[in-house]
Order: C-alpha cells, then structure tokens, then sequence
DNA sequence: CGCTGAAAGCTAATGGTATTAGCTTTCTGG
DNA sequence: CCAGAAAGCTAATACCATTAGCTTTCAGCG
C-alpha cells in the first residue's frame, strides 16, 4: 500500500478546502481524513487532535487574511485605503467562509506565529488610520471599531441576519464611508 | 419513579443556564439531560433534537433582547438612546455569553414568533435612527452599521481578540461616540 | 546493495454524543 | 375507577475522536 505523502501543512491545507466547501462546523477529522484518502487516526501522525487542526487552521488563515489586508493597503491611503482593505476583507469571508469562522480563534500568546499574523493583519488597518492623524489611544479605539464594524458586517451577512430587501453592498459601502467620516472627525471624548 | 414535569419551555430555560456556564459549544443533550434529572432520550418527548434546541434557543434569546434593548431605549432619545441601547446589548452579552452565542441563528421565515422577537430587537435600534432624521434606505443602512459595530465588538471581545492594555469600557464608549457623531453628520454618498 | 530504524499508515478498542424504537409507568379526564 | 395519552425508561444504532499497538515503507548509511 503506497504512502499519501502527507505533511502537517498539507493537512492543514486540505482541511481549509473542505472547511470553505462544507462549513467550519462540519470539518470534521473523518471528513479530512475520507478527502486525503487515509484512515482517519493516520491524521494524528500529523496534528495533535482536532483542538490541534483548529489552531493550525487558524494561523493559517490569519496569514491568509494579513496578506490579503497589506496588498490591498499598498499604495493607498485614506478612505481610499480604508475602503480597499474594508472590501478585500468582506471578499476574503465571501470567498472563504469556512476558513474566515476558524480565523476568529484568539491567538495562544504562546504561539509566536499565530501572534506575528495577528499582529500583521491588524497593523495593516493600524497603518492607514496613523494616515487619519490618529496615535496612541484614539488609534487603538479606532482600529477596534474598525475591525468591530466590518467583522460584524460579515458575520451578519454570512449567518443570514440582514433580513430586509435594501442591498448588502450599499449598506456595507455606506458603512464603510461612515467610518471614513467618522475618523476625519475623531475627537477624544 | 415520579416524573420531573418537565416541559418544552422548561427545557430550554434550562439549556438557556447551562450554556451560559459551560458555554454554547458544549451545550450538550447529554449534559442537559443530566441537569435536568433525566436520560437523554426523554428529552425528545419535549424537544424534537439538537436542532430543534438550538432554534427555541435562539428564540428565547431573542426575545430577551428585544426586551432588554426595548427597556432601555424607553424614555431616551438621541446619543443617550444610543448609547444606552449599546451598552444594554454588550452587558447582556457579557452576563449571557452562551446565550449571546445562540441568538445568532437568523430566524427561519416560517417562524412568526422568532421573527417577531428579531424585528423587535432590530426595531428598537430603527427608532432611535428615526430621531437623528435618518428614514428609508439611511436608516436601513444606519441600523446595520449599528449592529455589526456592536455586535463585531462584542464577539471579540469575547473571543479575546482585543490585545492590547487599553481599556475596552473606553474603546466601546470610543464606538459609540463615534457612531452618534456619524449619524448626526450621516448622508447619502 | 542490503540493512536498519524512524515514521507513515493501518486495525482494533474505548468512550462520548445524537437519534430511533419500543416498552413501562404515571397522570388525568370522563 | 379505568383507559388512554404522554412522560419517562432501556436498548440498539450510528457517528466522531482518541489511544494503543502493529505493519510497512522509505531513506540513509555501512
């Protein structure tokens, strides 16, 4: 019987596939284990358990989406860049919906490259805000209802919860302008 | 043997108290079960599975916020309103956290009551848009923007995703001030 | 070229969860 | 008081995750 081949990456990878094709819930170590054609327990030659998978899946994705974030910040700044970034991250959940769920795991302060994405992903957004004139404090409360507005937007979008006909998009754009707005205008309060 | 009397409704209050102490990811039959004094399998005489409970969950919960947001909008208006409103929601969320997790589940269509409970909650928000002179479309779009800020903000805070030292109290009053002052200045783009 | 050991893969066994079937017991209403 | 509906039970089935222990493959080294 000839051998998968498989690697912890590789694993983790396929598992990111079937995540996005079948729902984060619905990852599942035998799932994995039937779409790498190998018996389920030959995964844990790889991850430590499914609690395992989930982390790696996490820095995965945590990677994916910085990158994603600092490309589309490059060369922009402003609203122009708040909008770019706001959109490839609403794109990245819209495309990716398994894997955007198994992103929202906390980092293990212990896991140096799961914070290292963390910190990338979030710095992208820290970056065009500093371009807004805000530092400090007025950044950090920035950058939190930033990430608060348009995490919530996808999430809301993706359980179903806009019931109304008005468009997503519009709503999403006029949030995102809103935002815009908002840090022209921030004060310390 | 007597019979514990249980009900439907009882069943998932009770569901409703576990989940909020082991959290809504280990809210199980088997655990319910045993909290209640039963086997697993009498519970299907008042519920009809996992499904089934998780949705007359997430009707409970709903209505519980609509109360709670309704509750604390009456009597303001304006950024007070706004403000109360947000402040109601996060605490409840932070009293509830296994509940919160299970309101998330967007009502199905052929649900009177769940949809009314939603349409409640969401009203409440509606109406304080109403007071900054925000109607239709803008006010559609207001609403969302409020519920993803709020919400986003309370899922990761809960999720620990907030990192650094600042205080969160002040980065969510930050927010809400923030969201005030758009809707004040709001218009269509 | 063959041997050897690490590691990839397997089967089997265990324990947890959900679900269904079918039986027994308890209330309640006539 | 008794008859039936419904609450509760046990047993059986089917997933899923995990651990233990065995077999096989492959790569490196003499």
């Amino acid at each position: 019987m000839p051998r998968a081949g498989l690697t912890p990456a590789a694993v983790v990878r396929e598992a990111a596939v079937l995540a996005d094709e079948v729902g984060y819930d619905r990852l599942t170590l035998a799932a994995l284990a039937g779409r790498l054609g190998v018996a389920l327990p030959s995964l844990y030659k790889h991850i430590k358990g499914a609690d395992d998978l989930h982390r790696k899946l996490a820095v995965l994705v945590t990677t994916e989406v910085a990158d994603e974030l600092t490309t589309a910040a490059a060369g922009r700044a402003g609203g122009d860049a708040l909008c770019a970034v706001a959109t490839a991250f609403r794109e990245y959940a819209r495309r990716h919906p398994g894997r955007y769920v198994a992103a929202q795991r906390a980092p293990d302060p212990a896991d140096p490259e799961h914070l290292a994405a963390a910190e990338r992903a979030v710095g992208a957004v820290y970056a065009i805000l500093r371009g807004y004139g805000l530092t400090g404090d007025a950044a950090v409360d920035a950058t939190r209802m930033f990430r608060a507005a348009v995490h919530g937007f996808i999430t809301l979008e993706a359980a179903g919860g806009f019931g109304l006909p008005r468009e997503i998009d519009r709503s999403f754009d006029q949030m995102v302008s809103a935002l815009d707005t908002a840090y022209r205008g921030w004060r310390s309060r």
